[in-house]
DNA sequence: CGCAAACTTGATGTTGCTCAAGCTAGGTGG
DNA sequence: CCACCTAGCTTGAGCAACATCAAGTTTGCG
């Protein structure tokens, strides 16, 4: 709906916010618009699969995207959930290391490789800043690695929907969107659908969270915090 | 031992041929050289701990590093472990995110954070360069969320010896130096030492592999790679 | 209103963890 | 040189957390 809401005239000013060019000089900004172009794509619609060619490099408009990785059998992990701002494809050289979907309507901008690659080398300090943005990745990555290896559901469980709330960082606000299904949020932690919505449900009994469908609202922050902290609280 | 055979001049020589400067100029070759200092550390000590100054970008000329994270209850996942070539500390800008521990005797390559972020922004090429450095390090980090999330123990550990397999790569060689402990390995693939120890056990007597103390051979590479894809072959 | 997809809840099962011995190898001192 | 000591490793038995299987329930949409 909202996506659709949005003019051409509307998005085209939003490029130049964009999160890739954010410290460039404004002649930076210009050369990255020029080779541009927006694209958007229906709810579950995929982007790109494993194994693809990566021939582009996309930042997220509008909407949430999914990154995931498959073994063989099926068994999914979601790497990541991307929202506007967030940069997409620039760590895939040659081939597309996961799948990327739409969770909801999505708009994107999209820059051609070749183009892209030659402004790293032309645009003073866009290197630069694509490096600190790959650093900021690399440290979230090894976040969710501790959160994979040697967390339980439920520090799992605080732990995200903590990190949904500091993204959607209206400052204070305690009520989370969750625009993914149970499942997704299953292969992001690393558990089953069924363990998600039993440790959702007891959050809830514990009054630490409310649920209302494709909504979650923090009733205890704090207790919330120590949980996914891993400060092994006793009863969870 | 062999650390200490190694000559200064012979380690001078390294340098030149340190990963970070690999297609950069001879030039800014030099410049890199000029801000190096050479540092030798003991098995076990700590060059930085999580939440310490992240002074120095480092690069490992020889031995072995554990890097690794903690919950506050003492749980602990490694994040990575690293050997020559490999650089460290580029994604931690401000604070240290994780500890770095010497495994074996360890000599390292030390640049100065400002004087390393001054060439980044002068040495032509140096940010591209170290840009893929860090998307490759991504790359490698959502096979280890896939790992970490998805798969069985036995997949986990054949993985584990085949990546150590492959970075050893005399290629066609099938005995792998493993200096580090199996609490290492368990904290490294999210399970505990004895199901290390387990896992290895069975790989053994189904004769995937032979172990020696410090030393795993493998014996049959297509049955361990096609574990460590998670081709669920019924019996692992 | 009815249907399908998503979600919740319960009963049972299995993987990997915990606790507890024993074993092995390498280094040290008598 | 060998016996001892310790850190690291292996193995076993029992257990807990999470997965699996199986109904039901809710929600959103045509």
């Amino acid at each position: 709906m909202y996506a659709q809401a949005a003019s051409s005239v509307t998005v085209r000013t939003d490029i130049a916010e964009l999160g890739v060019t954010r410290g460039l000089s404004r002649q930076a900004t210009g050369h990255l618009m020029a080779i541009s172009s927006l694209q958007r794509i229906a709810p579950g619609a995929t982007l790109f699969a494993e194994g693809d060619d990566a021939d582009s490099v996309y930042e997220v408009v509008h909407g949430m995207l999914r990154l995931y990785k498959l073994l063989s059998d099926g068994r999914r992990l979601i790497t990541g959930f991307l929202s506007a701002g967030h940069l997409l494809g620039l760590a895939s050289e040659g081939v597309c290391v996961f799948t990327a979907e739409a969770i909801t309507e999505v708009t994107l901008c999209r820059y051609k490789r070749p183009a892209f690659e030659r402004l790293i080398d032309e645009v003073p300090g866009f290197a630069r800043r694509l490096l600190t943005i790959t650093s900021d990745e690399l440290r979230a990555a090894q976040d969710r690695m501790l959160l994979l290896g040697r967390k339980s559901a439920s520090e799992k469980v605080a732990s995200f929907i903590l990190l949904m709330a500091d993204r959607q960082s209206r400052s204070g606000v305690e009520v989370v969107d969750v625009p993914m299904t149970r499942n997704d949020i299953a292969d992001y932690l690393g558990l089953t659908i069924e363990t998600v919505s039993r440790t959702l449900s007891k959050l809830r009994q514990d009054g630490l969270i409310a649920l209302t469908p494709a909504r979650i609202e923090i009733c205890d922050r704090d207790e919330l915090e120590e949980l996914a902290a891993g400060e092994s609280d006793a009863g969870f």
